[in-house]
DNA sequence: CTAGTTTGTTTGGTCGTTAGACTAACTAAC
DNA sequence: GTTAGTTAGTCTAACGACCAAACAAACTAG
């Protein structure tokens, strides 16, 4: 009595935020549809035949030829002679095409910029840190700086005969839904359009140039390239002096309505504990992140840049069995366990990533945390949940930002046929 | 250099949870977006013509007739002989049909249940309240008692010539994506399948039986029937003994990884506070929930069957001025804000909307909690996140879960022509 | 060398959307 | 009252994308 048994499915193409009404669909959204599909199927199960795709998506064959042709058209996928050695008529085996293309993503830090390209498997290309004045530079030398950077990128890949498709850059604060800066705290930025100016800075670079927060990105990086690729809903935890939480629901990025969700940092995890610059006291920033430990343990204060090496002694000594050091490393394991806690009731993802520095700590805090975090969620077994370390080191933000781009070619954003 | 220009339209069609991989398109689903698009479009303007439909979406003259001739055909769309006075042409008025169809919603509740109807409008058919031994009956006597009250409202919906649509029933506790109830405290109910032993005591009903959690379900009824409809995310908070969020992101209800998203009251407010039902202290049911303020104005403490007369108790002694209620209002306010904080901060949504007994108690709370909420928010303003109060009244969750269905129309399940 | 199997293309058909011509039904103005 | 102008909705032809089934191609097995 209901109407069409099959389910279908979502067409996947830029529906990104903006309240768009009432959107009719036609031949040209089957046909992304369905580019797309085939298109993740390979990146997913390369190498394949074309039989493989049909018997597996349920598209029929003649269409399955016509979509790959297409692709092939488009110099995303490529046939390998590779042939099978069974019973039957061999197969043309089709894998994704990694050189005529790149996405390129820039992760902006206080002290430093990273720049990421990646060829449409994901396999990384190029990979540079800069230094960079971020704190002290103005937004505008800061811009320039970035645009700087990304010309040199582009430049290369453009020797390599590489396309850009996009280019996406992670910023360490509040982005909105236009790649608009609102508050960059560590940066100093306030109300910068990032996205806008990095365009006009790259004079009509015939690509997008989108801006988002490092988390999110950081967030779609662990979807794309961490161990829990299939999952629908998950966490990602910055690890930083502060920290932030990038969240993806139902396999897709989930920004809020100005485009400001994740901000764990500021939410209140021990009432009346050490004041946060935020002018509120008990932040997980300040209980949970990295200055928890290293205003206790490294005399003189944190300074940004000399992040790493303070936290590689934060490491050795805890190695050594500091009981000062330990201590610490509890308490902001039971702390940050807490805030994991809050983001497993309230959102019930089934996998909450540790990025940042925490990758470097977790011996230390993985355990505890979990354990706090699973006495802490009202669903049994934590609904599912489960408290993991990144692998992706520290580029994550800007691979993430990579993905980004490789995201919405996945989404049937093309590049147009030769 | 990139694709095609036109923004592809989301296929709108039931891919609820259950992590589908690869869907692909075809023309059935085309069809199908396009009647939901016409359908909802006539929803938000009736009355309307076929031209207003096809300026609006940008859909072809020729295929709006041919769209709304199939709606018509299925008795959701009807022409009303007006016809508008202006130059040209007069033009044949379209509304939603609202006679042959009813979207039954029943709410459990620890003494009574809610059963509600609507039509497709939206518009209450009927609005029922039995009181029924939840707490005390077995789950095996309770879907029998809720199959029984199912069973009058669809003899009485097929009495009136309607068809039934669907059948939701809105449980307080952990609801699995299937329908399951995996914990349910107040009701004793642990592990019961729901969704399944309910279509099975109706005996085949011909249409779709559902469960979900209540908070999901007011969060639904906020946005179909609430004042905040356009909005994209939207928090629901339910205001009982328990307290539970209903998160809608980017236009959809988000049920987490294992459905149990929401579970807001178990997260800690006050560390070491008074202590819960859970074997935690200090979570938000006990510091913001009405066990809060009741405990300690009502003797003899709290029984969930007495709630609505304690609470109007409370009320009075809050309008007289009673200085002991009005500190734990107060209190009750401020936690109940830094809950929302956390919402804030973690979703940013652009609505929190308060339900349940909060609504009574708004005049006493509101101000304080948003107040709380915004001095908790790191975006400026709050992130654009307001604090309101539910105008729905007491079956929010029954309504909800009406709307279940009609959203499920909306998706393009129509039920078949005559 | 034949039978069997599997791949991928070709052919014909269907479905739903589109553009544009066309009819219908009205208002306004002379 | 006629004519011009305007708007609504239908009709026709064409197109684009998918599907089913037949078919050709290329292999293994015996």
């Amino acid at each position: 009595m209901m109407g069409p048994t099959r389910n279908g499915a979502q067409l996947i193409t830029n529906t990104q935020g903006s309240a768009s009404g009432p959107q009719p669909a036609d031949f040209t959204d089957v046909r992304a549809t369905n580019l797309a599909v085939v298109l993740r199927f390979v990146r997913e199960n390369a190498p394949c035949s074309r039989a493989d795709i049909a018997a597996t998506t349920g598209l029929n064959k003649a269409t399955v030829s016509s979509l790959v042709a297409d692709l092939i058209d488009r110099r995303l996928l490529r046939e390998t002679g590779l042939t099978e050695n069974r019973v039957g008529r061999p197969a043309t085996m089709l894998v994704l095409d990694g050189s005529p293309y790149a996405a390129v993503g820039i992760e902006v830090n206080v002290d430093y910029l990273t720049a990421v390209a990646v060829d449409l498997k994901g396999e990384e290309l190029l990979s540079w840190r800069r230094s960079f004045p971020g704190g002290s530079a103005s937004p505008g030398q800061a811009v320039a700086g970035i645009a700087g950077v990304a010309r040199r990128v582009v430049n290369r890949m453009t020797k390599d005969a590489r396309q850009v498709l996009g280019l996406t850059v992670a910023v360490p604060g509040l982005v909105d839904l236009n790649g608009s800066v609102r508050v960059a705290p560590n940066l100093g930025w306030r109300d910068v359009d990032l996205a806008g100016d990095l365009a006009k800075a790259l004079r009509d670079p015939g690509f997008p140039v989108l801006a988002d927060n490092d988390a999110n990105l950081g967030a779609l990086a662990e979807l794309r390239f961490g161990p829990h690729r299939g999952v629908q809903n998950l966490i990602y935890l910055t690890g930083e002096i502060g920290v932030g939480a990038g969240i993806v629901l139902d396999g897709r990025l989930r920004r809020g309505g100005a485009g400001f969700s994740g901000e764990i940092g500021h939410i209140e995890i021990v009432p009346g504990g050490p004041p946060c610059l935020c002018g509120r006291r008990g932040c997980l920033e300040v209980v949970a992140g990295l200055g928890a430990i290293l205003a206790r343990t490294v005399p003189g204060g944190v300074s940004p840049e000399e992040l790493e090496p303070e936290i590689d002694e934060v490491v050795q000594r805890a190695e050594a069995g500091d009981p000062t050091v330990l201590a610490l490393l509890d308490t902001l394991a039971e702390n940050l366990g807490k805030g994991v806690g809050i983001v497993a009731n309230l959102i019930n993802p089934e996998v909450v990533v540790l990025g940042g520095y925490y990758v470097k700590l977790a011996p230390w805090i993985l355990a505890r945390a979990e354990q706090e975090m699973l006495s802490r969620t009202l669903a049994p077994g934590g609904g599912g949940c489960r408290l993991v370390v990144s692998g992706l080191g520290y580029g994550a933000a800007a691979l993430g930002a990579a993905a980004r781009v490789l995201d919405s070619v996945d989404s049937g954003r093309l590049p147009a046929p030769a």
